[in-house]
DNA sequence: ATATTTCGGTTGCAAAAGCAACGAAAGGGT
DNA sequence: ACCCTTTCGTTGCTTTTGCAACCGAAATAT
């Protein structure tokens, strides 16, 4: 339970709320934990989904399944991060993504009404956590819309530009949580088509990379 | 302000605040009414945003203006409708987008510390409207999904399929909000490019259009 | 160690998209 | 009514992208 308390505590869900408010709160929320192999689906697409995701270790990837077997992924959430946020808050009946560990994960799941409505022990911190959901779930409002600067560039290499900029923050150096085929996914082009412009980027001099590292080379 | 409230009562953001309530709100939350005419800038990209915008008559659309003067339109908002909740909720230092007026337009905006934080009044409502908040910016969450699954459809004719989906709902005819060059940048493509295209799906039998309506067929 | 699968770069070709320019039609203002 | 601007379809051309296939290297399993 500590140990739990000690992963999430840094997520904007849990700010203002002390370990004590957190054993209360697990208790009355019926949260429970589950574990999932690399690559097992946590939640299918069209599947309801009344609950906030919490990755305690591994990672896992919101991706959408395209009617001819074409994959999107959406994003990819790691540990302490939370997910299902969103849908959770609009109560929409059938999630239109799919959710599946991205390597051997564990998952803290809280059951999202109780969460946003007063339960009936009146536990004091329900207001405090209602407005750190707000704050959650318009941090996620946001990183949406980084992803859709990302996809409205109009070439290849202008969408890597801008997925690399938010990747890196301030450093030059940084690592991608994807290998080329799920990174080619995330950006919505084609592998293949991926890999010769990063190419061509490096014969430029714009970019160094190894794997999944890269740099921007000024 | 009885009309004001006829407005926006249908709003997430009211939703169970009788009228009573909100005439004390507005009076602790030094909202005002500003008027735009057509294509004035309301909040210019890089500005700091720390209110909560309400149409109460014409339109606002969010833009973005790439630095070599292409622009994006992210969405556009009509009456009763709110816009900038996300920016402010996150407390963004500055304005990722650009909201320009689309035609004359009347905007009730509210300063976003007086809903988040307990007015010394202790207005009963403030937690109503925290999670209304919730409410409103999950949805918008939902709204900026949908964008995403747009734009990463591959190829025009995708894109344009996908956005007239969500537009249609059941029916099988429908308004856009956009001419065709501005419909062109809510889905991130060429302009010439999408009139071609649109012509060809015609051309086939797959949808009718006049203007900015159009008509999917069977 | 060897077999098998995954990964990633490359190539050639076809399809799609972007770009610039043009012109007709529609719309708005004086 | 006339002029000027905006809108929108069209065309020819260039560039970009997607696609399928291949191969070697690396990773994983047997």
């Amino acid at each position: 339970m500590r140990q739990i308390f000690e992963i999430v505590k840094d997520n904007l869900l849990f700010t203002d709320i002390s370990f004590s408010d957190f054993e209360q709160m697990l208790d009355c929320m019926t949260a429970k934990v589950a574990k999932y192999g690399k690559d097992e689906i946590i939640l299918l697409s069209g599947d309801t989904i009344d609950f906030v995701g919490l990755v305690l270790s591994g990672s896992v990837r919101i991706i959408k399944e395209d009617f001819e077997g074409r994959t999107t992924i959406y994003d990819e959430v790691g540990v302490s991060e939370a997910f299902g946020e969103v849908f959770a808050c609009v109560e929409a009946a059938h999630s239109p993504v799919t959710i599946v560990s991205a390597e051997a994960s564990e998952i803290l799941f809280i059951d999202y009404r109780k969460i946003i409505s007063y339960c009936s022990n009146a536990c004091p911190f329900h207001s405090q956590l209602i407005a750190n959901m707000l704050k959650l779930v318009a941090r996620k409002a946001q990183m949406l819309n980084q992803k859709i600067e990302i996809l409205s560039q109009r070439t290849i290499r202008d969408k890597l530009m801008c997925y690399f900029n938010f990747e890196r923050g301030a450093a030059t150096k940084f690592k991608v949580p994807y290998n080329r085929g799920e990174m080619a996914d995330y950006v919505c082009v084609d592998r293949s088509a991926m890999s010769k412009e990063l190419s061509k980027m490096r014969d430029e001099g714009l970019i160094e990379y190894f794997k999944n590292e890269f740099e921007i080379l000024q």
